[in-house]
DNA sequence: ACCATTCTGGACTAGTTAGTCAATAACTGG
DNA sequence: CCAGTTATTGACTAACTAGTCCAGAATGGT
């Protein structure tokens, strides 16, 4: 009875990121369907059949993406107690090197995104909030793990801790579309690891 | 020899608050000409006769709203060396209450066209950058106040401090605008404060 | 080979876009 | 009250917008 239709002739993952490319330097708003059919290498008709209207394609582009981000956080963040210090401090410092190399300006997707849609799309700002709770999650397992091999104090609060990292990790991205210097992000990034409550050892 | 021409009819300030308003809500590519000409209440000729083009008006728009947003963080800092830790705290402390009050989750212009468009505007990215070097400015004079007052370690670097403080205040901006509660927010600048080189007393 | 089904591409539509322009209004020094 | 200059308005244009539609193509089970 089930008769086989015609397949899709492109590769999914590589037509999501070309338009992700496309949201991510024009913004929402900026980006045309026909910039991105170009883009794709697809025609309109395919673009909308595959992934409904323009929003909706955003949509997809940001919470693949946002999913994206959050994986790296985790790659970055997690593993044993004993290195978790080293990990978070790698962790903050490196953001802020992307940070300061990114020539582009284009800065993160979630952050441009939520800046210009979350206001009127539930969805965008519902998938941005998931998105930032769950790398603040990260931040405070790791902060735990670090509490743990008494590298940070234990009386601590790790969700506090955690949430005030992600609000610098977050600002150092502002900052850095704005043209703050390499070299100035990552001041703010040891400056940040320096005011944690270390246990002397 | 010189002969005076008609007036203009509009009150100029009016006309760039209206127009700030929808840039604000929508962006600036989510904004049409007719819709700024609607709600300020002019021709689109007059427009474009009085401000240039839509991207002179932005910038017009986006560097009047910088200069109050600097000199609002102005009036909240400066003051005597005897206040200026009371000063800084009630500041950050009043950000996390306004981001997390705002209902409309539109956030904060500045942080909005600079996430639109610095990428593709040095002039938008050069008075960000302008703008976000003031405000880390005034929080390192109030630092040296706090420090010579002796309530901060005055071994510190003020710059540092200065340039920490602002990355947590436009990551409050950014988690707000995601849709962190108020709670959150306030917690995020009561742990920044907290973490502080505090002398105590 | 045929069929039911889905995929493809681009022509098409109706509405919107940024920006221009010409006719007219408002002003004041003379 | 006239002359000279600038302000105002909205109709106008050419290009672009999101989204639709359809004729044809590709598939594998029968």
């Amino acid at each position: 009875m089930l008769v086989v239709a015609r397949p899709r002739s492109f590769d999914e993952t590589r037509v999501l990121r070309a338009a992700r490319d496309r949201f991510w330097s024009s913004g929402y708003a900026g980006t045309s369907v026909d910039e991105v059919a170009a883009a794709t290498g697809l025609g309109k008709g395919s673009l909308y059949g595959a992934f409904g209207d323009k929003r909706s394609l955003f949509l997809r582009v940001f919470e693949d993406h946002s999913a994206d981000l959050v994986d790296s956080v985790r790659q970055a963040l997690e593993g044993p107690d004993a290195s978790a210090s080293e990990r978070l401090k790698a962790h903050v410092g490196a953001v802020a090197r992307a940070t300061g190399n990114d020539i582009t300006r284009r800065g993160c997707l979630v952050a441009k995104g939520t800046a210009e849609l979350s206001a009127d799309d539930p969805a965008v700002a519902a998938s941005a909030q998931r998105t930032f709770d769950a790398i603040e999650n990260l931040l405070a397992s790791c902060i735990e793990a670090a509490q743990r091999h008494r590298d940070i104090d234990p009386s601590a609060d790790p969700r506090q801790l955690a949430s005030l990292l992600l609000a610098v990790l977050r600002g150092m991205e502002a900052l850095g579309r704005a043209g703050k210097s390499k070299a100035g992000l990552i001041d703010i990034a040891n400056t940040a690891v320096g005011l944690l409550p270390w246990v002397a050892h």
